[in-house]
DNA sequence: ACGCTGACATTGT
DNA sequence: AACAATGCCAGCG
């Protein structure tokens, strides 16, 4: 299988899907990846969001795929998230969102073993 | 080149 | 919910 080298435009798209996630919503790391062309790349925009802390910049509204806040608690930095995300009316709850509906889709097994077969 | 580390994800306990 | 094991890839020493 041929390697996939990360394009030299990776950075900018990553930018251009993070700054597409609307207000008030909530995405993850690798659903950013995927937006930008980059399946499994998870890691790579979690650097870029490092770096790039840029005011215009929604750095705020990319969680972990959990719902958690993916800085630590200790850091300066995770307080002003959950202050832009409760400002934009996210519901954040020890360092935790709720997922909207559309990142916790019901499964097949959901829905033919039951809502109990969730994780 | 090698091993660690990290604002991660997925799967299985 | 929490932890461990893997996979992933870019920097750094």
């Amino acid at each position: 299988m041929t390697t996939s080298p990360t394009p030299p435009d990776a950075v900018t798209r990553i930018l251009a899907a993070i700054r597409a996630v609307p207000a008030g919503q909530v995405a993850g790391y690798g659903h950013i990846a995927a937006r930008a062309g980059l399946p499994g790349r998870a890691r790579l925009v979690a650097r870029v969001l490092r770096e790039h802390h840029a005011p215009s910049l929604p750095w705020h509204r990319i969680v972990r795929s959990d719902g958690a806040i993916a800085i630590p608690r200790t850091s300066p930095g995770f307080d002003e998230q959950v202050r832009r995300l409760r400002r934009e009316g996210v519901v954040v709850t020890n360092g935790r969102v709720r997922m909207p509906a559309a990142e916790t889709p019901d499964t097949l097994d959901a829905v033919l073993w039951g809502p109990a077969a969730r994780r």
